[in-house]
DNA sequence: TTGTAAGCGTTATCAA
DNA sequence: TTGATAACGCTTACAA
């Protein structure tokens, strides 16, 4: 119950309370039998110094701050597997806040954390952030921040990301190739430059097919499940042509699975799915889910690294340091094409 | 970049540093300009407590620590949304340690959090945790313990948990009643209680149906993917009467179905599946999978309201707020009774 | 090789 | 109503 500090080993060790704390530490200029003597009662009254102390003490807290929107969501618990495992081999703590997409708990979570909680702090902003004051104002009190996923391209520091143009334009390009015409696209937020990418991969496949954007196929999804689904209902029920989806973020691909089966369609007879996730039963769905997979362990490792990097060099991160690590198109069936499509095509090579 | 702190606050107020510290926590003995003028300064400076400082004063640090074995885990992830949520209503930081089901792990972050890191800690424990004397050591030092899922029956705190033995019963009655004869049951360890009592469900489920227990339909998972698909699908063949699966987590239910895929085995025609999951999509699977859900989010929230009562009140928990909440089970397609079986039972219902 | 003392930023006690 | 001061537990000049 009474906690064992610096002061109690030393009046028990006839010793002062700075030699303990350097026997402890390992310095050079305390003799080998005093290093025995204090580290033998350490280990026996199961002494752990006081992080609030020494925190306070050297302006250090071996702690870092990981913001990101949920939890329940496949690629952020890898990630954070990932960013984990990089603090735990530097001897660093992990503390977590989550922002449920929400602007305003973001901007209270940073302003926490500008107190001088953490060393740093790696965020996946929230789909409602507009601004980056706040992520900004943890800079210039010399708190490194990295950028993981969703980013603010106008912050200088390293933002770890990945092709998401490249996937969102190969996965619409796919979706096409297999006989799609009017492909919808499921977005969480359009403010982000991850969702302005991913849209913009969507558009330039579809201009380069020679199909005209069509706004109204485009829908903005709220990460609510119910009203997700029913805003997706609504648009099949709406726009009949429409025979491909394409969803930018993980929930929005089950949901419309949940969608089509409400409504009788049937995938991919009907619509093709594709939708970015990691989760790793997509291929024992029915049918089995095309995905675009992150590498979202190696995306929060790598991250980790390079906050780390900066923290123990206490310097601040800048966007050179950004790194771009490629997501896979990995085809199942949820978008294969029709028989006669296949025909269609196989004829089309043949003349 | 320069850290705004009472003092630099005080200086600049004409102020001693005690009256600025009180203005700011809103004391009665501080006159309302005063209080005012302090706020006003404090805000355009964007001044925040430097929490190691209050800290170490107060002997609080206003964070709890959660261990768990795994975050890319829907039970895991959602109890973490629970316990997030009372920790941000109390104004709580939440540090986050996963152990990887390793025992080694656990002990060594009991060790860090018993330095006073934490005022209360809750844990989920490792499924190769044998001993609990970290987890005592914790409560020695005052430091208020909670577990949840996944406990250690014999440390002398709350533990919420749910109906493990009865949802257990339930679910190889189930297979039974669907006419399972040789049934599988997966676990991920027996030294654990929660484990017994799963394994104890199965068995006095079996024995109510007159089934005698057979040692080697019980098989002890690795929580390593490959590994574990390798052993089920040995099983598989090595007892090829077998005709039901019991996985008692979520994982290992997945790793069954890839299991008889592979093998070209038919669920649930050849064999039936049913798990322990949290997963929203089990009713997308192919086929949908029959689950023991529980209520994850509810038992995070739970734990965590009890840790901050004790937190609050300063006072060690007793087992006897320990609270048991109910899991559900939804049945799907991954247990339907084939259709001759149906028959059978109508017929038998009938004479 | 060890001890003394100052200080990290905050809060609580006591005095003014 | 405000100020001076000590203390939380630790680390580190500086002295001895």
């Amino acid at each position: 119950m009474k906690s064992v500090n610096l002061k109690r080993l030393a009046e028990e060790l006839n010793l002062s309370v700075a030699t303990v704390s350097r026997a402890l530490n390992d310095r050079y200029d305390i003799s080998q039998p005093t290093k025995d003597r204090v580290r033998e009662l350490a280990n026996k009254l199961n002494y752990e110094p006081n992080p609030y102390a020494s925190g306070l003490r050297n302006q250090k807290s071996r702690t870092i701050g990981v913001v990101i929107p949920e939890v329940a969501n496949h690629f952020f618990s890898l990630a954070i597997n990932g960013i984990e495992e990089v603090a735990r081999a530097n001897d660093y703590h992990v503390l977590i806040y989550l922002t449920h997409e929400d602007y305003e708990r973001e901007v209270s979570v940073a302003r926490l954390l500008a107190g001088g909680r953490v060393e740093g702090v790696m965020i996946s902003v929230a789909s409602g952030s507009r601004d980056y004051a706040h992520l900004d104002s943890l800079q210039e009190r010399g708190i490194p921040l990295v950028f993981f996923d969703r980013v603010h391209e106008e912050l200088a520091t390293a933002k770890v990301t990945t092709n998401d143009y490249e996937s969102s334009y190969q996965a619409t390009r796919h979706l096409l190739d297999n006989g799609c015409r009017a492909i919808a696209h499921l977005t969480l937020s359009e403010s982000l430059s991850i969702g302005k990418r991913r849209l913009q991969g969507y558009v330039d496949a579809l201009k380069a097919a020679g199909i005209p954007y069509d706004e109204e196929l485009v829908v903005h999804a709220l990460a609510n499940k119910a009203q997700d689904i029913q805003t997706i209902q609504e648009l099949l029920l709406k726009r009949p042509d429409i025979d491909g989806f394409f969803a930018s973020i993980e929930s929005l691909a089950m949901y419309t699975y949940e969608a089509c089966r409400n409504l009788g369609l049937v995938i991919p007879t009907d619509i093709k799915v594709i939708g970015f996730s990691n989760l790793e039963m997509a291929s024992l769905l029915d049918p089995p889910l095309t995905t675009i997979t992150q590498p979202a362990y190696a995306i929060g490792k790598e991250a980790a690294t390079i906050l780390f990097r900066a923290i123990t060099k206490n310097a601040l991160i800048t966007a050179t340091q950004s790194l771009e690590l490629k997501s896979e198109l990995i085809v199942r069936g949820s978008t294969r094409a029709s028989v006669d499509m296949v025909a269609a095509k196989a004829h089309q090579q043949r003349s």
